[in-house]
RNA sequence: CGGGGCGUAGCGCAGUGGAUAGCGCACUCGCUUGGGGUGCGAGUGGUCGGAGGUUCAAUUCCUCUCGCCCCGACCA
């Protein structure tokens, strides 16, 4: 491609609405370009890449037995209805309605979408197991698009759902994805980590995240420092690093504490330590007054604490509510005498717990000396805390460490909970009718592309891992007095690209310096530079990941070229 | 949805109750330069986000509205 034919234009400045490095340098490279918040261009650059990533996802999907389909953006609201998900997915689910009134989602995955079709098909065992995938655009009504194409309203996933016929089948699928899902995001020049998480919205029994790591991540991850535990924080089981220890209770007494109301104004009022607290925290889940209550230097987990509860709206109570139940102001809340409240969840940070302080139940006022089962009675003990750094490894008890990732892949057992309520079943050999055990697996293409921008730059710009780069060498002539070198550039460029190699000439009439920039801010892997050494039959070749530079023979080059992306490519698939 | 910020040329930004609204970059033309965003000159480009109000006069003040960004809440 030469650059005058493609629409490529690059910025020397960042544009004032990117945040984050990838999007500066997307919007920058002229990769993408935005409509309007969440909804992007894609300019053949950043298309290249996108159909680039799109081919590994296809190879490795189609090796591992998954066959393609296409499902239709538009899905009826009956299918949603179905599966109850037109109420639970909630607001995020983006609606349209026909010109006969009748309601249609845009989809923001396809669970409904492939259980309708392969129940519709699917009759007997034999038919089993299938795997189909479609790479598509989805839509989400996100409530706060940020970070370009990181999380978009609209972008592309490559979503897979696999039917067996039973658990051990469906295992073995799930086992399957996994696999290709380390060979893709490996293919794709990525350092990652498969994490456990919560299913969420999506459901089922299991669920396994992939995470690109990176600072800018919007994820967190507890990961252990010495097995190979790590599970998103939202599903993380840390153990306290420092349990309790026993002592006499003593007994409950209210103390003045003058307008204290955060943990840690309290515990230096008090000059106790923070996890001598215990933080008591009110909740409205579906309407019913709930307090949890959690050692003063943790946070709760409200991921696990709906998933407990099993509600779809949990909120933190409003300050009516808790002037209701407990009598006093915000910032006073203690787990006994309370009014009104179904149930009192404890964390396990407290068990065994003795001689704590909590609130008061009145203003400005503390209690000391509160004793679990004496003062108050959980209704339950649990795991609802948030992990943290240090706390202990649920496998192997060596301590947790914090990272930050971007989910680029998520795969889930779902186990029967779309073939239930879907009765997308088959008859087994015995002739019974069964349900599809399921599973479904995510890739957000559009956001590897930011991915492995946000782990693969420099100040000068992108630097592409040459599996997913636009192209894979850029041509400069860069002496424009001379017409020999000018002539090499275009003969070269015609062999690279007899060759098979994906070429990018930069053909404009631009200074060197402005093309040596530009070179670098678009991230081409390989640079080939027609100049000073043209003369001589030499032309200079760089890699932008290492900086190398080498003067090739002008007979050598197509071959030094294949050889390199050769190499480039190897190391990028292990 | 709550809090905060911003909407002026393609991009980054100044500026003002008054006349023809500016700077840098980009773009066009000419010359110059030619291995890391060359220099000089001449140009093109604006409904000052939109609507309403106050005023002799509004891009500027007020109200509303739309959009964008950040924090939070929320959320595969």
């Amino acid at each position: 491609m030469r650059w005058n034919q493609t629409l490529l234009e690059t910025l020397k400045e960042i544009p004032a609405e990117a945040e984050v490095v990838s999007h500066q340098l997307m919007v920058r490279a002229g990769l993408i370009r935005k409509v309007a918040a969440g909804l992007y261009n894609y300019l053949p650059l950043g298309w290249r890449t996108l159909r680039k990533i799109e081919n590994i996802v296809r190879e490795e999907m189609d090796a591992a037995g998954a066959v393609e389909v296409q499902l239709p953006i538009l899905s009826p609201a009956e299918l949603w209805q179905e599966t109850g998900r037109w109420e639970k997915y909630g607001a995020e689910l983006f609606r349209v309605r026909d010109r006969h009134e009748r309601d249609f989602a845009l989809g923001p995955t396809h669970e409904e979408v492939i259980t309708d079709l392969v129940r519709k098909i699917v009759r007997s065992y034999r038919q089993l197991p299938v795997n189909l995938y479609q790479i598509h655009t989805k839509f989400r009504d996100e409530i706060r698009p940020r970070f370009g194409v990181m999380r978009a309203r609209e972008f592309i996933m490559k979503d897979a759902y696999s039917f067996d016929r039973d658990e051990a089948g469906a295992e073995a699928s799930y086992a399957k994805m996994s696999q290709t899902y380390h060979r893709i995001f490996k293919r794709c020049g990525l350092r990652f980590k498969a994490v456990e998480a919560d299913p969420g919205a999506i459901g089922g029994s299991f669920s396994s995240e992939f995470m690109v790591l990176a600072a800018t991540g919007e994820e967190v991850i507890a990961s252990c420092t010495q097995c190979k535990y790590a599970a998103n924080v939202e599903k993380a089981q840390g153990r306290l690093a420092d349990p309790p220890k026993a002592e006499k209770p003593v007994p409950r007494q209210l103390v003045d504490t003058q307008g204290k109301h955060t943990v840690e104004e309290v515990a230096a009022f008090l000059k106790v330590p923070t996890t001598r607290l215990a933080k008591t925290l009110l909740y409205d889940a579906d309407g019913e007054l709930v307090a949890v209550v959690i050692r003063g230097d943790r946070e709760v987990n409200e991921i696990k604490l709906k998933n407990h509860l099993d509600v779809n709206a949990l909120t933190l109570a409003t300050p009516e509510q808790i002037q209701g139940a407990t009598g006093a102001p915000v910032g006073f809340a203690g787990p006994f005498n309370m009014k009104g409240v179904e149930k009192i969840l404890m964390d396990d940070s407290l068990e065994g717990a003795v001689n704590l302080v909590s609130g008061g139940n009145r203003a400005d006022t503390h209690a000391t000396g509160v004793n679990p089962d004496r003062d108050f009675k959980p209704t339950q003990v649990l795991d609802l805390s948030l992990a943290q750094a240090g706390d202990h490894c649920p496998q192997c008890g060596a301590p947790l460490e914090i990272e930050r990732g971007i989910e680029v892949g998520h795969v889930f057992k779902l186990g029967t909970k779309y073939s239930q309520a879907m009765r997308a079943t088959f008859l087994d050999e015995a002739g019974q009718e069964q349900f599809c055990v399921m599973g479904c697996y995510g890739i957000g293409v559009s956001r590897i592309a930011a991915a492995a921008i946000e782990q693969n730059h420099d100040e000068h710009g992108i630097i592409w891992p040459l599996p997913i780069a636009p192209y894979q060498a850029v041509l400069l002539p860069v002496a424009p007095k001379d017409p020999q070198a000018g002539a090499m550039a275009e003969t070269v460029y015609q062999e690279l690209r007899a060759a098979g190699v994906e070429v990018l000439l930069d053909d404009r009439d631009e200074r060197a310096g402005i093309k040596f920039k530009d070179a670098d801010l678009i991230g081409i892997p390989l640079r080939l530079t027609f100049g000073k050494h043209a003369a001589e039959n030499l032309i200079e070749v760089k890699r932008r990941d290492t900086g190398a530079v080498e003067l090739v023979p002008r007979p050598d080059i197509v071959v030094r070229i294949q050889t390199l992306c050769r190499e480039m490519l190897d190391v990028a698939s292990g």
